[in-house]
DNA sequence: TTCGTAGTTCGTAAATCAACGAACAATTCA
DNA sequence: TGAATTGTTCGTTGATTTACGAACTACGAA
């Protein structure tokens, strides 16, 4: 047995949600349904330049870490933000911004 | 030309900083380091499982985006957060945390 | 039933990521 | 000088990501 340690939940939790973000197609969506409420496919791809079917697959990395939501509304799909998560995103990202942080003052930049 | 604009700034850099703490690692390096638990490679490895190239690694990328820093004191290296940078990453992630979202009543969990 | 719209999935290709051990610097201490 | 310590780089192997157009599904409207 090893001394060392898995990883906590709160670091995978962070890292997965963190990873989601971690493109700018994934962080414009993001943005456009935080001020709009939601929209569609067809809305985002007026505006994010990437084919619709790779509009689709963020969509679904979004929707795999939970951060959005689609609702079928014929013809179309209704994305928008998950209310729950996305306040879990702040709370687990705001802990690690609250850390008092020590901050090396021998180190040069 | 496309009516499509390309990616803000703020996207790019939200974007760029999220992937690099888009890893159980980089987290699990990120936290020790905001409290200098751990501030050398040797002692970070003694408590996360991955092999000490692996871990130089996950600094390197670190050391990429800017987050972290290396301050070299024989015979061993200092990491330590970088204080400019880490006030950048909560102002990015911090307006958009604070965005008034609009969460769609209709839209099923 | 046929057409058009909205969006997903498929198939493919290139690039990047993640992991490991081995080999390699650089430095201190004996 | 030689040995030990610290950390990086190399080389390799899979897995994952990103991107696109083409093909497909599902549905409402004509």
């Amino acid at each position: 047995m090893s001394k060392k340690k898995s990883f906590t939940d709160e670091q995978k939790q962070i890292a997965r949600l963190a990873k989601a973000l971690g493109h700018p197609v994934r962080v414009a969506i993001v943005q456009m349904l935080l001020t709009q409420e939601c929209c569609y496919l067809g809305d985002m791809s007026e505006v994010i330049p990437v084919a619709k079917s790779t509009l689709s697959q963020h969509l679904s990395e979004l929707k795999d870490a939970g951060i959005i939501q689609g609702t079928i509304t014929p013809p179309m799909i209704k994305y928008c933000i998950n209310k729950e998560k996305w306040a879990l995103v702040k709370s687990l990202f705001g802990n690690l911004f609250e850390t008092n942080a020590v901050f090396c003052e021998s180190c040069e930049v």
